[in-house]
DNA sequence: TATTTTAGTCAAGCTAGCTTTACTAAACGC
DNA sequence: GCGTTTAGTAAAGCTAGCTTGACTAAAATA
């Protein structure tokens, strides 16, 4: 009984992931919620909503095409490029190569919010490698980029 | 226009908190895929149910206690509690020194899941060790926790 | 002892983020 | 030209993970 408890203690210190999922995690619940304080407009900034903007062409893209890529329904996208149009990130113009088609696209201003997005990731790292270091932060991002690069194409 | 496409591109790649939070995402999924991929029982373990192990104490703890830990209503615990005996994790048995309260502690196969389920990040830890090498591992981990200790007490 | 607080449960309800089914209209294939 | 496929929309429904409100029984307290 007490073996297991040091065991257990011993060994959840130990554990690289778990410190990595919840680091993540509180940076990511940081970073939401930051974004939320300084757009105090109707709709909060859901990560669903987030998840669509990696995926976003310049050009604009297709309900369609964005579906596949996220690989959910293209209902469930539908209701987010809702959701992003009613707070003014992304407008749908018609397709001029297919009339039954949409092009979703970044408005200007939507555009601009990508932008602060990222000044704002930028300096939650500048603020993390003031406690650890920059050189420290730079081993972390190209330690995560190598492994990403491997778990992309083949699951650990 | 071009000089949005190029500037985001660039300063996408050059985010370390993206790729960390992608890279969190991508391993925590495939350790929860291959949880239950191995117990092949009525329910599946979901993280609802994981968030409340390191809450909970060897003694046993009350569902109110587990209820303050976790920040949620004591009613949100007894529902993931419930699961959890159902697939045999926690039992619950009367509080000796309060006849209101239950204690809700592990059971002996909860405990040797529970070391499984270190096993199992451990061993993904070996197969990124074997990717990166171990020493970037070890750093990895060491920038965690540091970070880790900073925003656990102030936000970033 | 009478009153109030506390531990746990039951039930209903809510939001996020999906899916499935059903439909319209445009485009494609022959 | 005509049936079939495709882009998008509309509506209903589902699951996870919560909350709120109402209640019971035991404990603490005045």
């Amino acid at each position: 009984m007490a073996d297991f408890k040091s065991t257990l203690k011993r060994r959840k210190a130990e554990s690289t992931l778990q410190v990595l999922f919840k680091v993540a995690r509180l940076l990511n619940e940081q970073a939401i919620g930051r974004v939320n304080r300084e757009r105090r407009s109707g709709l909060r900034l859901r990560p669903s909503h987030m998840a669509l903007f990696p995926h976003l062409a310049l050009e604009g893209s297709r309900i369609t095409m964005l579906a596949e890529q996220m690989q959910i329904s293209k209902q469930a996208v539908a209701q987010v490029v809702e959701d992003l149009e009613q707070m003014g990130f992304v407008r749908r113009v018609p397709d001029p190569s297919d009339g039954r088609a949409k092009l979703v696209q970044f408005t200007k201003s939507g555009r601009n919010s990508m932008l602060q997005g990222l000044d704002l990731l930028s300096s939650m790292e500048q603020e993390l490698a003031d406690i650890v270091g920059t050189k420290r932060i730079a081993e972390l991002g190209k330690t995560l980029s190598t492994i990403l690069t491997h778990i992309e194409g083949s699951p650990v």
